[in-house]
DNA sequence: GTGAACAAACCGACTGGTCGGTCGGTTAAT
DNA sequence: ATTAACCGACCGACCAGTCGGTTTGTTCAC
């Protein structure tokens, strides 16, 4: 027991995350039962309540996880940027291209955010003030470095995330084009948003076409 | 009966919808009692369901008449403006005022849309596209004015869409700025976002700083 | 190395509270 | 007298969470 039951006990609470995750996602916090995450774990609810104290806490734990995977693939990508501006543009490209891989992924993080009752809220704002974060991190590096625009950070990394938000949410659930086909002209979009009077003029004059 | 009644029977619908909207907004769709709603229109259960075939259909109504209302005040205000860019702009503001002032409206537009099973996606989607559509449609004039850049407008609408949502849940959530006092930020940002290489040098040609 | 003792992991039938919806009945309007 | 409008006790489906029990694995005395 102790050392490998530990790892053991850890790869079984992976697994259990997986299916919850899976299940989550296709029902919404709500429909989702707790049986059928079984179901897909080949465990009883018994031993699911063995791991976990309760529902809500399993939901919990699935959008950590999830929110982890999605602010350290953007962060990965931001490292490999030479500026700042190139640094927001790649973690903006990583994670539309991760969620347009992962629609399961991409409804958990997108709707189901609001799906538990006000009890969410909190965990909501949490997670996506990690991802706020991020941006506004570039954002800031980016102005010092001169490339953009003196502006409200803050803000303008509420603007990026809900724009995002927006393009997955329409792709999700009007059928509008992959969050990936979107990427260049969204990029446009936020990077010109942000450049401001800077435009332009400036961004050719660094020779970096304003594209 | 008949003619006296049916104008009656709206008002007594209208009511209903009004308690209703109220406890949904607090509650979010799942723990929005019927009973409370009945309360609070000094109203039974069964006279709720004369009137409502399902806790459904009423969650439907209520959503329906608040997103009339929402377009209908933001159309009115862009027909005040005098270009098509100035339209825009003033539809943003009016949405904007108006959220900021009725909290409990906000609340029920931004995050109980996903509060319901996934039965709610296609209302969520349908309700999008009308105010999408709404952007679009400025935007599009914008651009055959000559105000704007020829881009997707169809994109840029869902940007604007996107960064609303956001700045109001970031308001709701995690007590950022009022949706008001961000206004004139978001402005920039967002005609920013549409400008693009037609920026600063053009727009001061035409007598408007870009601010 | 074997088996008794103990605990961790898991099982699944059951319970208890919750609510949307119903329905037989009452009241009010025409 | 007829029916629209409303009442509210009741029903029954649903499901998170429980709990007494079984299995599996670990430890250590002998």
């Amino acid at each position: 027991m102790s050392a490998s039951s530990t790892k053991q006990r850890a790869k079984t609470r992976e697994r259990i995350l997986e299916a919850a995750e899976a299940v989550f996602a296709d029902n919404g916090y709500h429909d989702a039962l707790v049986d059928e995450i079984g179901k897909r774990t080949s465990m009883s609810k018994g031993g699911l309540y063995f791991h976990f104290p309760s529902k809500e806490d399993l939901f919990f734990a699935v959008m950590d996880r999830l929110a982890n995977k999605l602010v350290r693939r953007a962060e990965k990508a931001a490292e490999g940027g030479d500026t700042p501006v190139e640094a927001a543009e790649a973690a903006l490209g990583a994670v539309l291209s991760a969620l347009s891989g992962q629609k399961r992924l991409a409804r958990l993080l997108i709707t189901q955010g609001y799906s538990m009752g006000n009890a969410f809220e909190a965990k909501r704002a949490e997670m996506f003030d990690r991802f706020a974060g991020v941006i506004a991190k570039e954002l800031e590096e980016a102005k010092e470095a001169g490339q953009i625009d003196d502006l409200n950070t803050g803000l303008a990394s509420r603007v990026w995330l809900g724009a995002v938000n927006e393009v997955v949410a329409h792709w999700l659930f009007s059928g509008g084009p992959s969050p990936k086909d979107s990427a260049p002209d969204l990029k446009k979009f936020l990077l010109d948003s942000v450049r401001g009077e800077k435009n332009s003029a400036d961004a050719y004059m660094n020779g970096v076409p304003a594209q």
